[in-house]
DNA sequence: TAGCTTCTACCGGTCGGTCGGTCGGGGCCA
DNA sequence: TGGCCCCGACCGACCGACCGGTAGAAGCTA
């Protein structure tokens, strides 16, 4: 019934350092949301940093595993594009307290913690914009560089943790497809422009 | 020649909380970048949470001002979009960490500090959401929710701060004119779907 | 001298982290 | 079966460092 009590803490840590922030969060609220104290804790974990390395790096997997791997086997790049918004829209919509914690306390790591993270973030954005540089090359782009257009996207996607209540007006469903659909058809050429 | 006093405070802290994060500066290192003591900063400041709130009320300000005001003189629903992004846009690509601040330190204002940015940034979103709004009866949106079209322009606009750097490849103009029209035609209804 | 500006010194409080120790249940042996 | 002990899991008490903020006096300028 319970999961195991390391799976818990990074759950219940993930989801503190997003709602008040890394800095702003104490190692006795995270002790005492899963039920221990400070010391207790420290059976579990080696150090406030370390959980957070371990956060972003489940989350870093997550969009690896879900996202790139899945979208690099589809060879159509326009369904290759829909695949890399859609899910990784999809990820922001449940709750991945992890994934939003990617983008805003990455400060909060050793200088090494942070280069492996931002070394896989570069990777995951230079995925997405050689996707768009190749539809480039398909001429199916328009006057778009590339570069605006993958951080341009990426920020639409992104955002979508902060502002959407899975018990809001819209379903996540809805949210995605609004958000997809907005994506593909601001960045690839129309038919007459 | 020096601008006065205070303002540099300002400038400084807002630049310092925008590339360290409010929790995680401290009055002391805002004190050594104007040239004083903490204490000699505190004849200035009331306190690190009025810094902070002064900060995002000028953002706000400055955005109500810059973006909001001019739109509102436009009466066509489409130039009017092109304002509000670009004009946005443009203010996130000139180093405002002011605007930058908004979006990630809200937490570490007072509850009535907090209601009162919170209210005007919903107003400000209103704005935007009501223009697309309007642009759906027009019949211009096509089978877009302004909701997730609002917030997702938003989160492309607010992006910008964080990957545009003044000293890259890209211009600033070249980096607010693509992501405008990245806004503009993922929003409106294209002429043939 | 008057008063604006800035300093040194200090406060109470909280932080991340550590240390020695406790407790209960499962394995082991007679 | 009964008695023993070991060890994983956890805790109370504490540490040094640093935090935001303050008091009061010294320096500078007019």
């Amino acid at each position: 019934m319970d999961q195991d009590k390391p799976t818990e803490i990074y759950q219940a840590a993930a989801r503190i350092f997003y709602e008040k922030g890394y800095h702003a969060t104490s190692i006795n609220e995270i002790a005492e949301a899963v039920h221990l104290t400070k010391a207790g804790l420290y059976y579990y974990i080696k150090g406030k940093q370390d959980l957070l390395y371990r956060i972003m790096d489940f989350a870093m997997t997550t969009l690896e595993t879900e996202v790139v791997a899945v979208a690099a086997q589809e060879s159509d790049l326009v369904e290759r594009l829909r695949l890399i918004v859609s899910r990784h829209a999809y990820l922001m919509t449940q709750g991945g307290s992890a994934l939003a914690i990617l983008v805003n306390e990455i400060e909060g790591l050793t200088e090494s913690q942070k280069n492996s993270i931002v070394d896989r973030q570069r990777s995951y954005i230079r995925f997405l914009r050689d996707t768009l540089g190749a539809l480039g090359t398909e001429g199916k782009l328009g006057r778009l560089d590339p570069t605006s257009g993958a951080f341009g996207l990426l920020g639409m996607i992104l955002w979508i943790s902060r502002w959407f209540r899975a018990d809001g007006q819209l379903s996540a469903e809805e949210v995605v497809d609004q958000v997809t659909e907005i994506a593909l058809s601001g960045v690839l050429a129309h038919p007459q422009s």
